[in-house]
DNA sequence: TACCATATTGCATTCGCATTCATTCACGAC
DNA sequence: GTCGTGAATGAATGCGAATGCAATATGGTA
């Protein structure tokens, strides 16, 4: 009955070789079938437990690994799921790739990077998207982006944008409430007694910034306060914010800045102080978006409305775990809630 | 003489289809095999120019894209790197990673990111990044992998390590001159007139602190300056600088502080400055390590040892891109030399 | 005992492209 | 005009796993 076993003796002997166990090698080896192998490694499969077993035990003596590229090819599925960045200089966005890479890969999936970078040719850039038969993809670019370019990279895949709405774009997309948060913050201020306000816009022509304007504008002007400047920064960035505070309070009287995010927010801050020669809040209220980590770091202290970066995540990984074709089905527009989270900045 | 070619008829209906059209099918199409179709598609392959041209030319009207994960099965190359991190708290990582990633795809690789969460098993978790046949491994994670578990995980595979030095592992490894830049550090502080000093550990275990460690410490002894204390902060993050800060201040007379990396420093700086009630520089200097782009924030200007990310990203793009093997036959260990940046934590 | 339903297993094919091998063709040299 | 040389092309095979289908085994039933 004892079947004669060829001991696996290529395992460590082929460190130059670098070809890696087959499944049917193995199957050779333990006189087996390769589809016995097939079917011992996939979960649901039609084999005998103890046969399953038996194989498993050796494949993890010999430290065979399925060769996750045939079985995509065979499966025309990859787990691996395209994240598209642009922008990792806001600390906003590697948080929020750090837990989504993470939840994904809980699941199995694996994260491919597109790391956009602005001024090139995205097209070309992206074919590379294309190529690679991703099962979905996650736009995380708050920027750059045309909806045609991502149309086109994403052809007919699966896709949402985070952070990011386009309509009529046929693509699923998850944001927070800008409107509503920007509107918590122009509420927020009159509370404070704040009535003289400004904002100031990072891109003026994104999405979020649109919404953020809208939301805090409007409120704004319902709670009959004054709207005293605007300013678009151009960028998202310290720096940006930093000019930006400057110049709105040159000359004018400002009771409080809504910087369109936090990043914006901090670069105002320490102009107003340091360059500005104003006491924050005492002198000038100023708030942004997103809540990143430094928001929370003690020498800013800054007001804030928390992106619910989270549920984010959640909702993101249900989709795309589950039935991927569901989100060209059914493409949707999914509005999580933030919160608004009143710090220093705004008052003491 | 004019062949019958079949119309591109499938190119917009199939959106529910979701299958692309194939080399195959293209080349039936065209009337050519679909071995030339390939050879069009490969650069150098043996095919007369003017047929290589109507190939290329009616694929892009059918919109055509070879197939990656074909290729990747043929050729057994996946043109993947696999990027390994495990923190991306520290704006450092993801600065790198976004230099990286974009050098990596201007030469046709693209990254596959592995986030290993730290308390998680990570044999578990990288069992993905063996199965998944990356041409390379780049391991960005300054803590966390034993030098085991690495061995296990690239299995042969070429892999290098940046910021992070492990000898005997088979690996090439590409880092600043810590010891260096700990040593400049310690010069300046010297020719600053600061002769009591102390050093504030990120994870005393890391090989990174173990270098600045090292480097700070001994040249402080060369110079003869007072090494007056030492913490530990247990982790590289800005709660941790204040904590370390703080406790470093208590009791003793110190005149600088040398944090092992910048967000530990701006952390120490801000504690310093409002809730120890030091002067920085005035009653006591600081520097910090990385020079990321905090650290050159009017508000903090901190004094840094600043890596060169550039230099270890082309290093590390040559290496990877090139012929990988030479990576595992040649592990070498790569000092780049960073560059000290005098700002106004240390003076004037 | 014979027979059908179900559970296991192996065989052969498929996924889409790269590549080897053989064939054909064109051009020069002798 | 013949043979040799190299380029261009197509047919066929392989990469490694998944899977439809057929074959076999198992168990229960009449």
């Amino acid at each position: 009955m004892a079947k004669e076993i060829s001991k696996p003796q290529a395992t460590s002997a082929d460190t130059g070789g670098r070809r890696a166990t087959t499944a049917r090698e193995l199957a050779k080896m333990l006189g087996v079938s390769q589809s016995a192998v097939s079917r011992a490694f996939t979960p649901g499969a039609s084999i005998a437990a103890p046969l399953r077993e038996r194989i498993l035990k050796f494949a993890a003596e010999i430290d065979y690994q399925p060769n996750a590229i045939a079985s995509m090819l065979s499966k025309s599925r990859t787990n691996i799921i395209g994240i598209v960045v642009s922008d990792m200089r806001n600390p906003f966005y590697p948080a929020l790739i750090e837990r989504l890479s993470r939840a994904l890969q809980r699941i199995g999936l694996q994260s491919l990077l597109f790391n956009i970078a602005p001024g090139t040719n995205l097209e070309e850039q992206l074919t590379a998207l294309r190529r690679y038969n991703v099962d979905a993809v996650i736009v995380i670019s708050a920027t750059i982006l045309s909806g045609q370019t991502l149309s086109w990279a994403t052809e007919g895949r699966p896709a949402i944008l985070i952070n990011r709405v386009i309509e009529d774009i046929n693509m699923s997309c998850i944001a927070c409430n800008n409107s509503e948060g920007a509107s918590a913050i122009a509420e927020h201020f009159y509370e404070r007694g704040h009535k003289r306000v400004a904002y100031v816009a990072g891109l003026s022509h994104t999405t979020t910034n649109r919404e953020r304007q809208y939301g805090f504008i409007t409120r704004v002007a319902e709670l009959g306060m004054t709207l005293t400047s605007q300013a678009d920064a151009g960028e998202y960035s310290y720096e940006a914010g930093r000019r930006a505070a400057l110049e709105i309070i040159k000359g004018k009287s400002v009771d409080a800045i809504f910087f369109a995010n936090d990043l914006l927010a901090i670069g105002g801050l320490d102009a107003l102080r340091e360059e500005g020669g104003c006491r924050v809040p005492e002198d000038i209220a100023v708030a942004g978006f997103d809540d990143i980590a430094m928001a929370a770091w003690p020498h800013y202290n800054l007001t804030t409305f928390s992106q619910p970066i989270d549920d984010i995540v959640r909702v993101v990984v249900e989709k795309v775990g589950s039935n991927t074709m569901q989100l060209l089905e059914q493409p949707e527009i999914i509005r999580l809630s933030g919160e608004l989270v009143k710090r220093k900045t705004t008052g003491l």
